[in-house]
DNA sequence: ATGCCTATTGACCGCTAGGTTAGGGCAAGC
DNA sequence: GCTTGCCCTAACCTAGCGGTCAATAGGCAT
């Protein structure tokens, strides 16, 4: 008899059904999937500090020592998931619209950037909540939404500029005055998106306005009707 | 001697200096306000499970069990600090600018807006990861907020309406839409400080391009020059 | 002085957290 | 058939959590 029975833990997991991959390395990565999934949805849906590695272990039908077999911390977990969640956010505008005019292109940037929120609200949720949370420099997760954020404000910088140039865009202020300007316009979009998922039929009015003011256009269709 | 030795806290406390207050009611008034200070800092800094309530009777100056004293839990002393920091949120606009016409009041409204971002950016990064990471629709801080929020929206929707009927500012769009595209792009601006407070200077020149969409304002210094 | 009342404390408790460890099951190679 | 090495687990450990409580110090009215 155990000298300590401290631990009551439940532990309902069901062994049966789901037959498991016989090969080792396959009953590994298994498992292993099934546990970042389970971390994912829970991190993102209660944060960090607020989920505990018992959780995850009974999400992923698992036992916790198997989470600290297959990552080393919590920390460890944590990052891994997050560089999961960070994937669809890469995407290559460069070779789906070569072919436009820059003004297209801008409005095509900007549809991107509006469908991507729909589309990934949660976890962009998340990770903002996380960017907010977080003081240290040294996360490695800052500098790579920052790399991303930077990307997407170069490319409008260099589209703007062009388009300026060509007469088609307002030439009041500089190219990165005015993407600055878009971007905290969108971003302000976003946090609507956020907080509010009910203020959606104002995005297509919201396009409409960033079109006149940046191109002079008049209100009109900018904008797929699933928007 | 003691059967169960693991508190082993060190309780480095200053008991000299500052000499206290005589009465036991000022006594406690000091403690508490000591207590409230200490927690909203931490609260601030590190957010509510990641601060514990010996560290905040450390940073206190103060017993742990004087603070559940003063508090009944731990919750109870949170919620004591998000309406200590709420407070300077409420401002009164109509007393200030009861004067001006629309367009300057609309001009003051997002100058307050702005300068109350740069003053309190710490808090108001509190109190947006506060609401990302919330789901639970009890909150009551959410509430405040939104109400808050509402208020801010209001004014602007009925000084735009009053500004377009005096033809003073773009009628292509609904006083909703537009005062909706204002209040996106201002938070745009007020993410952008803070992740990034190094961008304060595009402030100005964001003002500026407000103002040229709002009003059709040439590019002009419309902030006093503290921004 | 005394007894009261409130502010304050150190010691303590039950519990859960992240993390460890000793070992069992099992496919693969000899 | 036995060892080897990888998956995986139950049980365990310690630190620290939120929270309680009996005991106090010390101003105050009597």
């Amino acid at each position: 008899m155990p000298a300590d029975i401290k631990t009551t833990t439940a532990d309902a997991r069901i062994t049966a059904a789901e037959p498991r991959a016989s090969s080792p390395e396959l009953r590994a990565q298994d498992s292993r999937d099934e546990i970042l999934k389970a971390a994912t949805g829970l991190f993102a849906n209660r944060g960090f500090h607020e989920t505990s590695m018992s959780e995850v272990a009974k999400a992923a039908s698992v036992s916790k020592a198997l989470i600290f077999w297959h990552f080393k911390t919590k920390e460890d977990l944590f990052m891994a998931v997050l560089s999961g969640l960070l994937e669809p956010y890469f995407i290559d505008f460069t070779e789906e619209a070569g072919a436009l005019d820059e003004k297209a292109q801008i409005i095509r940037l900007i549809e991107l950037y509006l469908l991507f929120v729909r589309d990934n609200a949660g976890s962009i949720r998340f990770f903002v909540a996380q960017l907010l949370h977080d003081e240290r420099p040294s996360d490695g997760l800052a500098n790579q939404v920052m790399q991303l954020y930077d990307g997407y404000r170069t490319l409008l910088v260099d589209l703007i500029g062009r388009a300026q140039n060509n007469f088609v865009c307002i030439r009041d202020f500089p190219p990165q005055a005015v993407a600055s300007m878009l971007l905290a316009t969108l971003n302000g979009l976003l946090i609507g998106f956020l907080f509010a998922a009910d203020q959606a039929v104002q995005v297509e009015s919201a396009v409409s306005m960033i079109r006149q003011w940046l191109f002079h256009d008049g209100p009109q269709v900018g904008l797929p009707p699933s928007l």
